[in-house]
DNA sequence: TATTGTTATACTCTATAACTATA
DNA sequence: TATAGTTATAGAGTATAACAATA
């Protein structure tokens, strides 16, 4: 399977700040991550949203950014590799749930463990105390571009 | 032209570290630049690359992170939109070098405007003094990326 | 023989528009 | 009418493998 991501990429490209680059290499780390567990990137992501309930796919496609109908694609996939499956929703005969299958699920852990760790692995050489107040700014960026 | 990145994504999907979050939202940020300037975030990271000298193919498909095989229809595609040219390398006629047309000139100059002030943007929400320490932080660890 | 680049082929991911089925 | 999802179509980006031209 050829999954198509830049493996490491961020050679100097000059003229790009490193913010960007920043996000370059998490990606990368990420697809490698995904690579390993014979996932796409896309998949890794649809997985973890599966962790603990099935999710619609109305639900699912803004979770993940996506129109619903890119999702129904991303679905037929990973339907097609085992990792999830459609299912019923009682009540709404319009909807359809994901659920994660086994596979996925085994799947979906082994991936959130790879990231943990590459992303520890990024963190590394800065000393213990910027790791733990980059991962705080990290997330008060997050939260407020998501408020935003 | 539908360029086909998540425009804002990062609603909370849980079980992803807010690392892998932060680079959706990074990511996300570029792209709707690009999109800006009708440039795919690829292009642009292209054009950027082409900032100051022609580069021949394999030097960008190593910048870039990409096989030559891919960096060969990007560059058709920068091409047939009129924002880099193929010239001759005098001394081997088997390589190429890739130009900035000056519409891409103009392109590269937009689109890295546009990128610095929505990584501002994005910045904004922290302390000057966290501002700062998070671009040298980021530094960091894209130059230990870079070197491992 | 080794290097540079292109072509051929196949996938994934994405969007928009049109459609079906149900609420 | 509005909502949930699929199908159809098109394009970007990627990889691998095979190839041509040149060094």
């Amino acid at each position: 399977m050829a999954i198509g991501l830049p493996a490491c990429s961020a050679h100097d490209l000059g003229g790009l700040p490193d913010l960007v680059e920043l996000a370059i290499v998490l990606t990368g780390a990420v697809a490698r991550v995904a690579e390993e567990h014979e996932l796409t990137p896309m998949q890794g992501r649809l997985l973890c949203g599966l962790a603990g309930q099935p999710r619609r796919m109305i639900d699912l496609a803004q979770s993940l950014g996506i129109e619903k109908a890119a999702l129904t694609g991303l679905v037929d996939r990973a339907e097609r590799r085992g990792l999830v499956e459609r299912a019923i929703v009682p009540g709404d005969r319009r909807a359809v749930q994901v659920t994660l299958t086994d596979d996925g699920g085994q799947a979906m852990l082994a991936f959130e463990t790879g990231v943990a760790s590459a992303l520890d692995e990024l963190l590394a050489p800065l000393p213990a105390k910027d790791r733990s107040a980059f991962r705080r700014m990290a997330s008060a960026i997050v939260r407020a571009a998501r408020a935003a």
